[in-house]
DNA sequence: GAATTGACGCGGC
DNA sequence: GGCCGCGCCAATT
């Protein structure tokens, strides 16, 4: 199948595959946009990843957007202020732990295959 | 079709 | 440890 993506529709995006990613994070856990990217195959494009999540529907139960952070371990979103209110709670609600800076252990908390 | 922007990462100072 | 500049890919204007 060549270029044949012609399968199911389409793939609107290599959003869908970035948001796969995404779903595959455990909860309890946080990954990087970097770590995403990679994962998405879309290399260091970590902006993407951003733009991606960014460009998420408003139901999106199904991706944890949450446990997503910047390299720094810590809370990026632009925009909505609140969503960083939002997104540490949910963390936090997963037994993610954060330090006086708004900053996850990303040893301890980031993602890993195993 | 070119230029700009966008929830970033990494190396260097 | 923090700040600066360059690089990455895709979508939007």
């Amino acid at each position: 199948m060549p270029k044949s993506r012609a399968g199911v529709g389409v793939v609107p995006s290599s959003y869908e595959r970035i948001w796969a990613v995404v779903r595959r994070i455990p909860a309890g856990r946080v990954a990087t946009y970097g770590q995403v990217a990679r994962n998405a195959g879309l290399g260091g494009a970590a902006r993407l990843v951003g733009y991606a999540l960014h460009a998420l529907p408003e139901g999106d139960r199904k991706v944890p957007w949450h446990r997503v952070l910047n390299a720094q371990g810590k809370i990026s979103v632009r925009g909505f202020a609140g969503a960083e209110q939002i997104q540490r709670r949910l963390l936090e609600r997963e037994g993610v732990r954060f330090d006086k800076r708004e900053r996850v252990d990303l040893q301890r908390y980031g993602w890993k295959k195993g």
